[in-house]
DNA sequence: CTGACTCCTTCACTTAAGTTAAGAAAAGAA
DNA sequence: TTCTTTTCTTAACTTAAGTGAAGGAGTCAG
């Protein structure tokens, strides 16, 4: 577990066995079990969430519908907006399997940069380039169908059709689960006739 | 226009009269007409934008049609992908009005960053808060239909509505023209029944 | 095993967006 | 100004997503 996180933290920025024993000394990896509610609407939180193994949503509750916007699988970092402004959650973050994470607190993450202002610098990278493919995902889903969007999903993140229910993908792609059956249904009649 | 910047920059650092002169040195102020385009697809950029008056926006040329995706007004910083992740861009970058912007290069930010560290804490918190807030809107376009789309830009960007030509705002809410203006024929006929 | 529940699919029907085309209005260029 | 081009709107028709209802498959608890 250890090696996986500092492999990751490589690519970025290189630690001193100082700097890597203080990071273990927080007590960061948590095996969580599927189902499992990490953030409700209306907490507060200070919690980052990565997950070494496993996969998180995030979804609202709309009109006491589930809205499923973005799943985190294996090192990808979520870091809810309620953390960052500071205000009560609008979103649920929940497990879709068990999980093993690294629970991180932005409290504990300021005393860190302070400390090791090297961290800063690979939360600025890492932040840019989160920016950036977040802002490639928009912009391709604003312009295609959800004919299209699923398509795309196949092509990029086939795991997750398979390991996600149908209902959260559906609203994953901004539609309901009978449109994205029905959609399934006709890809597999075009590619017969 | 100077004061403009340090303005904004001291809601997130305190600067030394010194790093004001280094920041000033640097040439970063430009008159940009309407119809100006800042980037071209397949183009490689270091330049990040940064409007200190007017609007630039984003757009995909897809199968010979503009998709425009985003708006750049006052104070809102635009760092393409492309320089992010050191290749070729996918889009193009133009000026919807006269700009007055405030062009960086990601070299002689890496230079800033190195002389004074407080910049990456500046860039980083930037970023996170960036990061935060395209993830709720993006989790907002998601959730909502064409029609609660424009009321929400009408609601939460008004000026959009009467700066930006309709075939622009019409992709950027992810529909055809036509249906822009057809959903707004619609609106005005719910207000009076 | 049975009954309750969730999830997925299918169907018929409704609603809204895409498409094609045409004309009016506005903006730019000569 | 006048001519040209772009932009916006409207309309008729097509296509696909939303809605409501129903049934089958799988899971879980008792």
């Amino acid at each position: 577990m250890k090696t996986i996180l500092f492999d990751f933290i490589s690519k970025y920025i290189t630690l001193t066995e100082e700097e890597k024993n203080a990071l273990l000394n927080l007590d960061l990896f948590h095996s969580v079990k599927k189902g499992t509610i990490l953030l409700s609407e209306g907490q507060k939180s200070k919690e980052s969430y990565f997950p070494l193994k496993g996969c998180i949503r995030t979804y609202y509750i709309l009109d006491g519908e589930e809205k499923t916007t973005a799943f985190y699988t294996e090192m990808e970092a979520l870091t809810p907006p309620c953390v960052i402004s500071k205000t009560p959650s609008d979103y649920y973050v929940s497990c879709v399997e068990d999980c093993i994470l690294l629970v991180s607190n932005s409290d504990m993450e300021a005393e860190v940069n302070r400390k090791f202002p090297k961290f800063d610098t690979m939360c600025r990278i890492l932040s840019e380039e989160l920016l950036a493919k977040q802002r490639i995902d928009f912009d391709a889903f604003k312009t295609s169908s959800p004919e299209q969007r699923y398509l795309n999903l196949l092509q990029n993140r086939p795991d997750l059709i398979q390991r996600v229910p149908q209902h959260q993908l559906a609203s994953y792609l901004g539609i309901k689960p009978q449109s994205l059956s029905r959609l399934r249904a006709r890809i597999v009649e075009k590619d017969k006739g």
